[in-house]
This record gives C-alpha cells, sequence and structure tokens, in this order.
DNA sequence: TTGTAGGCGTTATCAC
DNA sequence: GTGATAACGCCTACAA
C-alpha cells in the first residue's frame, strides 16, 4: 500500500456518491460557478470527507502547470546564516500552500540543481549565496527567480544593504578613535561581500583614510580563513588598531586567533563582523557586528516570488504577451536596513596609536 | 514562457524527428527492451537534445505512481545539529535523484506539514527532532518512514549511539576523578535525550554514584536553557566538580553562564557537551564533547529510506502482498558509534572535592 | 522496428 | 444542475 496503490481518487468519491467525477472535483475545488444540488454537494463532500479523500497535488500541478512549489539554493550550511535565510522562506512558503524544494550546492554543481528543480516543474527558485552571474544565463531566463543578498539589474532581488554595513561598521570604527583599520573577506564574485568592502573602504577614503594592500586581506568566508587571515594581520609589523571582517564567521575565527595570541579585545585590537549569527553572542567578549535580518531576507524573497508568480499566472492566462509584460517594468528590489549592534569587541582604540598610517 | 507555456514537449520532438511520441519515450528511458532502429534512435537523440527536450518529472511521477521525491522533517534550524542531518541528506538524496521537500515544524504543525508532503505524493519520509509517538499514527502508515536519532519498534532508524554517548560522557568524567557530577537537559519525549541521560547516570550508578535531584537539571534544549540552568548548578550550596549536558547548545550556555559567573573552565568545573557542532570549537577553552555524526546520520537515513524504497516498489509490482512481506521483517534499525572527543573543558577534578556526595 | 490505444488523477469546457 | 469529453505530459502495453 504504499506508493499511493491504496490511495483514493476523486474518481472513488465520485462512484461512492453516484455522480460523476469532474462533479466531485468541481464541489472539492469550490468553484464559484459551480452550480451544484445543495444536497448533492453535501454528500459528496461528506463522503470525501468519510474515506479521507485528499487531492493528488502532482495531477494537479500537471493540469495546472503549475506546481506550486519552489526551489531554495544555498550554498552550504555550515554558516547559520543561510539555515536562517532558509528558515524563512520555508515558513512564508507554507504558509502559502508552497512546497520547498531543497538545493545545497557547491560551485561546481548549482547548474545541475538547477536543472533537477526545473524538470520539477518547480515555479520559481530563489537563490542565495551563489552568484547569478556564475550560472549560465540560459538556464535562469524561463525561470522566476529572485536572489538574495546580490542585487541585480536582471532578477528581482531583496538584500540586506550590505554597503550601508560597510560604512555603518567604518563609522563606528572612526567614532571609536580608530585611524589604521584593516578589512578581512573573501576575494569573490558574491556581491554582498563586495559592497560591504565597498561600503567601508569608501567610507574610510571619505575623510582620508587609504587601506594600503597589506590591509586588505583575503580569506576564505568561513571560520578557519578568518583565523588564517587575522594570524597574518597580527604577524604585521605595523598592527592595526581595528578589523571588519566580511562576514561574522569570519571574525569568529579572527576572534579565535587573538584569543590564540593573547591579544586582548577590545583593548588591543577592535573586531566588528557582519551577519549578527547567534554565535557571536558565545564567545568571549562577545561580538560587535552588523546585524542583517537574514530570516526576513528569506521571508521577503518568498513573498516577491510569490506576487511574481500571481503577476505571471494572471497575464499569461490573459494576453499572450506574458513576459513582456513582466520584463518591462525593472524588477523589484528590496533592501533591507542594515544595524550596528555594538558588543563585546569593539572599544576606543589605544591612544597614540595609529594616529596616521 | 514562465509556467511552462513554452516548454519542449516529447511530442515535439516526436513531431521533429517524424515519429510517433512513443517511440521518443522508449528511447530516452533507455528502455533494454526498445529495439529501434540506430539511426532513429540517433536522429532523436540529436533532436532532443538540439531542443532542448527535458522529460517533466511531474508527469512521471503520476504515471509511476512515485515521485522520487523525500520529505525531510526537522524542528529548527537553531541548531546546527539538524542543519546537518539535513545537508547529509540533501546529498544523498540529490546524488540518486530525488528531491528533497523541506519542513522545519514546530510541535504545533507537524501534522499540517506532513500532509503537506502526502498530498505532494513524496515516497518517504526522514523525520528528525520530531518524536514520532507523537504524530497520529494514521498519518504515517501508508508512507515509508525513517526516523532519525529515535529507535522505534515500528519504523526504520539511524541513530547517533546516545546511550553509548552518555556512558561514554561518565567514564570520561570518572576517570578524571569526578565524583559530584551533574546532568542538564530538557524533560522531553525525544529518545536521544533520554538516552543521553540514561546513560549517563546508569553507569555512575553502576560505580555507586547516584544522582541527587538538584543534580539533574532540567533546560530547554538550547543555549539560553543551558545558561539559565547553568546558572542554577553554580548557585547550588554545593557544586557538583563536572557538568555533562544533553547537546552542545546546552553545554554552550553554559559555558557562557559560567565565564560569566568567574567560573575557570575546567579547573574550577569541567563541562561536557554532546553533538560536537562546530561552535564548540569557537569558544575559549574549547568545549569537551561527544561527536555524534551528524551528516553521516542524515545521510544514512536517505540511503535507508531509498532501500526501502527501492523494495517496497519491487514488490509491490510483483506480488499484491507487498505490506505484508515489509512489515513482516522487523524494520532496519542502524546505530552509528560516539566519540568522546576532549578539548579544553574537562580537566582533572579539584584535588579533595567531591570524593563522597 | 514502430505506431496506436489507454491510463495516471486532475481540472476546464462544454453540451445535456 | 450535471455528466461527458478533452486536455496536461508521460509511459507501458500491445498491435501492426
Amino acid at each position: 500500500m504504499r506508493f499511493g496503490k491504496g490511495r483514493v481518487t476523486a474518481a472513488e468519491v465520485a462512484r461512492r456518491a453516484g455522480v460523476s467525477q469532474p462533479t466531485v472535483s468541481l464541489i472539492l475545488t469550490r468553484n464559484p460557478k459551480a452550480r451544484v444540488a445543495p444536497e448533492t454537494r453535501e454528500r459528496v463532500l461528506r463522503i470525501a470527507e468519510e474515506i479521507g479523500y485528499r487531492p493528488n497535488r502532482l495531477a494537479q500541478a500537471l493540469v495546472a502547470r503549475r506546481s506550486f512549489a519552489i526551489g531554495v539554493i544555498v550554498p552550504s550550511f555550515d554558516n547559520p546564516f543561510y539555515a536562517h535565510v532558509l528558515s524563512g522562506a520555508e515558513k512564508v512558503a507554507a504558509e502559502s500552500g508552497y512546497a520547498v524544494l531543497l538545493a545545497e550546492v557547491g560551485a561546481a554543481d548549482a547548474v545541475q540543481h538547477l536543472q533537477a528543480l526545473r524538470d520539477r516543474q518547480v515555479d520559481g527558485v530563489i537563490i542565495a549565496g551563489v552568484a547569478a552571474s556564475t550560472l549560465p544565463p540560459t538556464e535562469l531566463d524561463d525561470l522566476n527567480v529572485v536572489l538574495v543578498n546580490q542585487p541585480s539589474t536582471r532578477f528581482a532581488s531583496v538584500a540586506g544593504d550590505s554597503e550601508k554595513a560597510g560604512q555603518l561598521a567604518a563609522a563606528h570604527l572612526l567614532g571609536l578613535g580608530h585611524r589604521r583599520v584593516a578589512f578581512i573577506g573573501p576575494a569573490t564574485s558574491i556581491p554582498a561581500f563586495r559592497l560591504r568592502e565597498r561600503g567601508f573602504v569608501q567610507a574610510l577614503r571619505a575623510v582620508g583614510i587609504t587601506l594600503s594592500s597589506d590591509l586588505v586581506v583575503r580569506a576564505e568566508a568561513s571560520i578557519s580563513g578568518g583565523l588564517a587571515a587575522m594570524r597574518r594581520v597580527l604577524a604585521l609589523r605595523d598592527r592595526p588598531t581595528a578589523v571588519f571582517c566580511a562576514n561574522d564567521l569570519v571574525a569568529l575565527g579572527a576572534h579565535k586567533a587573538c584569543g590564540a595570541a593573547g591579544v586582548m579585545l577590545p583593548t588591543d585590537l577592535s573586531l566588528l563582523g557582519c551577519d549578527d549569527i547567534e554565535m557571536g553572542t558565545l564567545v568571549t567578549p562577545e561580538l560587535s557586528t552588523i546585524l542583517m535580518p537574514q530570516r526576513e531576507l528569506g521571508a521577503r524573497a518568498v513573498r516577491l516570488l510569490l506576487r511574481q508568480l500571481e503577476a505571471t499566472a494572471a497575464s499569461s492566462s490573459g494576453a499572450a504577451s506574458a513576459a513582456g509584460a513582466v520584463a518591462a517594468t525593472a524588477p523589484p528590489a528590496q533592501v533591507l536596513p542594515a544595524r550596528l549592534v555594538v558588543r563585546g569587541t569593539t572599544g576606543v582604540a589605544p591612544s597614540g596609536a595609529g594616529s596616521a598610517s
């Protein structure tokens, strides 16, 4: 009785109720223009209830030509950031009756996962943490796509304000009197990281501080990456007094490196992360950071996608010019505010240090 | 062109190749007993390739009466443990051509999510972190189910050896000379926690140590739960010298409470977690713990489920006695070994302390 | 070797 | 009001 062999179908309900199968369908879908005799409707509903009839969503999808399922593509759960985005996304999707097909992809197999999703007729896809620009354009262009944390002229997107995050970081550190500062982050095509770096660098430049190349340290966007990078920073002949990291994972790695090297936070060095993941509150001192509303990013991404879906569904049932109508208007891009969260790793600059680079 | 309006179908391929649609199907499915003219096959394959034909998995599912999709039910990603289980599961599923439908459920909406999954005709379900016993049995009994970390007589399961974990914890702490020890964990129906506690308590009892009720502290299975619980432990008139926590999250909360209270780890107190999540290596000193192979749990759960699926698929195509044949044999239960990981939070007992309770 | 017929479980559009 | 009929895209017989 496993593979649906014993499932009750609409036909079964019809047989028992002594009506035709389409009539059952008519009643069950609550179609407004379904004018059926009250007593028939009553009987059918009762019987359906009794034998536990549940419509087969796959069959529905086939005829409706939409599956009411969306794909969510994330890079890895090692970063809790994406777990939270996913969580927010799943919640909203479930509430709206959509299923979430999960794809956790490395750089290599993104295309295959995407194809698998398309083969399953997902109505749309949410892409987080994987640069859309690295995907073959043809894989995407017949799909409804919403990007998370990567603004795009081509697709709709929902992003935390990464550039503002960088600016906030700079402002915070400057306000504490730091003048010799560093940045640790990946050399990547992921826009969020680039924007954080840019916002940071430009805000510094605005007050006359230019980051020399040894103060922009490249690291993988992970704990170990941050750890290694911070070791290099600490080895510098002329250490910075503050470090801003591209994300909390990197910052936590850096935090650990400081601990191991006996560098006191924040007295010897100020350290600032970005994202605000829970792990940041576990270390001592707790990590100062820039908050990105992770769950909210996922939730909004889904809402945006669903709105797109409704739009294309409506227009495609109307005229044939569905794609045109949608593509004509610029894709919506939501930017959610970033917020500084001061905890224990940032403090005033050591007096006398780094007044000029 | 969004909702599959413009998708190429097998019929389209057939038309262009000048053959019938079933012939295309025959060739594309690589059916062994499909004896088609090499040149026809060649032509069809070429054309399919050219116009980018991809079979509609939904339509396939409808006729095959199986969707090649599985559901994964997890409680929350706030605990990285489940994120990793999910990750392992997704990987194996994807490799086998199965889709993963994600359901993140609270205690309340588990049933609805389960129904949603069934409506979508998932071939099976993996349940982690949600007590199967709390689910209405009827929701489960026409489904292929594999439980993670909760042994069951009714369903197949894959679990870390939680009882052994408790024993290892006890042995480790005893070996360090601790005699007055405490346990922090939730009062829950989740078997893994119960087993950890039981293994721990019984191993202690085996050497004549009985945990008084104030040394078994109840806490929510979260960081904040652990934090609150440890505060209570520290307030005890007669403090234990070592504490074992039901999982790492709790232990990390406890770790934090110690830091706040100025209790030095491991000199003043030994602290031991369970699971081995990455966060444990970020705190100072790093958390000693019992490793549970999280990703492996997810991976094996899927493998087990897939094996079940193949079995029921095979038998149901053979005789009609599918369910019987499967149910007759006890459901397979895999137990993966736990392993002690000694890091920085466990050390020898303070001399003179707690030689007797 | 290939085409034709039928069906998977729904929904939508008609005649009746 | 209700019941055929025709899709949706695919696959498995069986017939040609």
